[in-house]
DNA sequence: TAGTGGTCTAGACCACGGT
DNA sequence: CCGTGGTCTAGACCACTAA
């Protein structure tokens, strides 16, 4: 049964999406909303504030609830890809993945790795290299360290194609939250010949710490992504102090 | 007055990050919590989810909130952006900021900066391009376009400081939120010139638009950073189905 | 079964903006 | 003044987990 505040969001987002409420005209109002779902404000202001911090409206004390524009971006052709959080495979759900393994190793974390996956620099770790391709051509040079203990079971097979598949079908673990640091750089030698770079030609480098559904982190990884096929979308809200 | 879903809020993140609520541990559940600050669960539930938007703690349904740990990523050096929405000045909060102003022109805003702005492609806007520097090396090269009506009186003096600071304490408008996307890109011949580069060095671009309070965009702007003084930090959970 | 968080209600009072 | 959203209450029922 899908909560009513999603429902709320869902088909309010859907009518900003298609125009029929435009940008920069106001919403109803929180009771007239109550009324038409017959819901209390609360509900009405979980699904409002959703639309809020995903940049779709803003709202003001004594005002009302208005129509933000969306910043005229173009939407990039499907073969870029716009982070989401979800993992490479799911990021391009239409485009078969396949991988090139470059390193699959097995190996202690040391203290770096460790304090990263909050376990002791004796565990035991993969240490793993991929290039990962899609539409004939690589997107992204992966360097992954993940705690055996929680992982285990990782074949090479597996490696060929998606990691997160295993861990959710077969683990059936669930992939939650990653935290993330991402800035450019210029492309190494093997990045040049591993995502068909020129020397001037930079990378986009995310290191990330990814979560499972237990607070657990199960991946440390450092990604050089081609320059021109990955990019990063945001909103942010000024806080109020 | 703050609410008490903020006191409750800056109090357990406090807790989290003083080493109180160790990683991994559960923190207070809500009846306690209830009890302690003499409130009602939905003002917890306020305040606890706010650490879960920010990666502080996960919540689960019938186990409990537990601290998350945090990446273990290092603490960048205080001379490298770590980028929030608040524009180039905050951001470098302890370093005095100058601008090189390469171009400050009157023009008309044509269909695509028409587009981002949210105005018709007769109107005046400003056409500005800065470099910007702290720590006498330079940051960043900016190309800033904004709506004349909404901006006045935007005078060499003003670029060689804040653009930010005299909308806030000059004109009394609020700055409020941005839409973005940003990417890696080799560097351009006046990048390299500019921003002291290398031509194997990159740029991190980011191209956004800027929001007021009323809900109004006041700046659309292409940003050059320099690769190595810019990073960007998020934190991104699933979306549960 | 007991304890947790997720959702929801039907009110309440307040702050703020415009008339 | 009225209508808006911001906060808050004191309950309720449900879903989920672990013992």
């Amino acid at each position: 049964m899908e909560p009513k505040y999603k429902i709320i969001y869902y088909q309010t987002k859907e009518k900003i999406l298609n125009g029929e409420y435009p940008i920069g005209s106001a919403i109803p109002d929180e009771l007239s909303v109550c009324d038409q779902f017959h819901c209390s404000r609360m509900t009405v202001k979980k699904a409002y504030d959703m639309l809020v911090s995903e940049g779709f409206i803003y709202r003001r004390q004594g005002q009302g609830s208005f129509v933000l524009p969306r910043g005229g971006f173009q939407v990039p052709p499907e073969n870029i890809i716009k982070r989401s959080f979800q993992g490479f495979t799911r990021a391009l759900e239409k485009a078969p993945i396949r991988s090139k393994i470059l390193r699959f190793d097995l190996t202690f974390a040391g203290e770096d790795i460790a304090h990263h996956l909050n376990i002791s620099p004796q565990e035991a770790i993969y240490d793993i290299e991929r290039v990962r391709f899609a539409y004939d051509q690589p997107y992204c040079l992966e360097h992954t360290y993940m705690p055996v203990a929680l992982i285990p079971g990782i074949t090479q097979e597996i490696l060929h194609h998606s990691i997160y598949n295993y861990i959710e079908r077969e683990l059936k673990m669930r992939i939650d939250a990653a935290h993330r640091i991402s800035s450019a750089a210029p492309s190494t030698k093997k990045d040049q010949e591993e995502l068909w770079l020129e020397e001037v030609e930079p990378v986009l480098v995310v290191e990330q710490v990814v979560y499972l559904d237990n607070g657990k982190p199960f991946e440390y990884s450092i990604t050089h992504h081609r320059y021109d096929l990955y990019q990063i979308c945001d909103y942010t809200t000024r806080d109020r102090d």
